[in-house]
RNA sequence: GCGGUCGUGGCGAAGUGGUUAACGCACCGGAUUGUGGCUCCGGCAUUCGUGGGUUCGAUUCCCACCGGUCGCCCCA
């Protein structure tokens, strides 16, 4: 038997995981300088959450949620997505009811969706999101996307690309998808089959499918953007003109659809140019969704957030040859030679923990040459010496790797003496 | 869900229908009796993805399945 991850998953092992904390730890703190909050909701969901949040004729609710019936007979769903989730807990939680509006939440969670694998395509994926309820201020909207933007940025990504749109308010949207029907109607049997089901289901969709890109009726398509009544249009104006105020480039797309239904007003994906990306080069999306609130049975309360894909993140760093500054260097290695030294190593050991320094020895059985191998291979700064002389004088023998200077220092003073060591920093041991 | 391609030790990578499956890296041991990074010597695949089939014989041929990868769909 040989055991495997499920098919879609992966382990993330030692050594990327520093990055992912490296990288986790940078996007916190721009969440703290925004003052964003983190909430952590369930794994899974009762199913209806995300039918009838996310929208029961999108793709992850018909084709790709990971739904399972419990013991007792109830309809579980591993989340596929965040929104759904964390506005459930809002409602729920009645966060509606805080004394600060709006609230500002992002969270780090794990999203399950059963797809074909490809790279940055994962069963189960990381996202990092952001949510911010109770307010519908076009600023809002600036200050979620310039989050997102600022995330990239601060982590050394160039090959930027902003993508917006405006899906419009209820009446626009009405106004837009009759439109759409009446202008794809005739041509319906030319278009794929796909779109013949969108065209009744969801017509906006028709517009960014990509196998009927080239047919004529396509280019003549009644445009959201032209149908836009007055306060959406203005909405989009005051958007746009905060996002030119915060010098963030975008383009403005009106085929921009985004799959979910829940979405109004302003959308947006950000996508990478970066070389040796393949076919996917969307690292984040989101938008507004001022309905979706109420549709969970809370108050009518706008929202709006993103998703922004951890894996994706991670290798578009790595397509644009990112140095991430992950420190693996030890600090101390602790090098035991003797029956007697070997046993009072431990507690050495211990103490120096105890002080805050970081050591680590052999537990392999290996000779001093090999100790001193292991200390090598894990970068160690300094190596301390503990055999049968050092232990009949009371002292520890302590090596500078880099320098290969080497002193005595007595037992009683090691701790102190290594922790100046190791504050003073670059090189001056 | 559909199509292409691939699957040999920890990693990279040759190879052939037939007694012992190259090589490189890594790792372990030794030369160096208490001191790393260099050098030399030695060690390191009894499922060659899994399961069937063809054959006197299969890692090599055929089929299925599983998995990776690329593309389609869609998205993070």
């Amino acid at each position: 038997m040989s055991m495997k991850a499920p098919r879609g998953t992966v382990d993330i092992l030692p050594k990327d995981a520093k990055k992912w904390q490296f990288v986790e730890s940078q996007i916190k703190n721009i969440c703290n300088r925004y003052n964003y909050e983190e909430i952590r909701t369930p794994l899974f969901e009762h199913t209806e959450v995300f039918s009838r949040g996310v929208g029961d004729t999108t793709d992850i609710v018909q084709k790709e949620m990971y739904t399972f019936e419990d013991r007792g007979g109830r309809s579980l769903t591993l989340r596929p997505e965040g929104t759904a989730s964390v506005s459930r807990a809002f409602v729920e939680n009645k966060l509606y009811g805080e004394a600060n509006q709006p609230v500002k939440l992002y969270y780090f969670a794990q999203m399950f969706r059963y797809e074909r694998p490809q790279k940055g395509r994962m069963r189960q994926l990381n996202q990092f999101g952001v949510e911010v309820l109770g307010s519908d201020d076009p600023a809002v909207d600036a200050e979620v996307i310039d989050l997102a933007m600022t995330v990239y940025k601060e982590l050394g990504l160039k090959s930027l690309k902003l993508v917006i749109n405006s899906l419009g308010d209820k009446e626009s949207r009405t106004n837009h998808r009759n439109a759409l029907i009446e202008h794809f109607t005739p041509h319906k049997e030319e278009l794929c089959e796909d779109c013949q089901l969108r065209l009744e289901q969801n017509p906006m969709r028709v517009l960014d499918c990509k196998k009927d890109r080239e047919h004529p009726a396509m280019n003549t398509a009644p445009s959201i953007l032209d149908y836009l009544n007055d306060t959406s249009k203005e909405y989009f104006e005051q958007v746009k003109s905060h996002l030119t105020a915060m010098g963030i480039e975008y383009v403005v797309d009106s085929n921009l659809v985004r799959g979910l239904d829940y979405y109004n007003h302003t959308a947006f994906e950000i996508m990478s140019d970066a070389e040796g990306f393949g076919a996917i080069t969307t690292l984040a999306g989101g938008g507004r969704y001022n309905g979706l609130i109420e549709e969970l049975g809370g108050p009518n309360t706008p929202g709006i957030g993103f998703g922004m894909g951890m894996e994706r993140l991670l290798m578009a760093l790595e397509a644009e040859k990112v140095e991430l500054p992950v420190d693996d260097k030890l600090d101390c290695y602790f090098v035991a030679v003797g029956d007697e030294a070997v046993k009072e190593a431990v507690r050495h050991v211990h103490d120096l923990r105890a002080n805050g320094i970081q050591v680590d020895k052999d537990y392999q059985g290996r000779k001093i040459k090999g100790q001193f191998k292991s200390a090598d291979r894990l970068q160690a700064k300094y190596v301390l010496i503990l055999g049968e002389s050092e232990l009949e004088k009371q002292v520890v023998n302590v090596k500078s790797m880099e320098s290969g200077e080497q002193m005595e220092i007595p037992l009683e003073k090691l701790t102190d003496t290594m922790k100046g060591k190791l504050q003073g920093g670059e090189g001056n041991a």
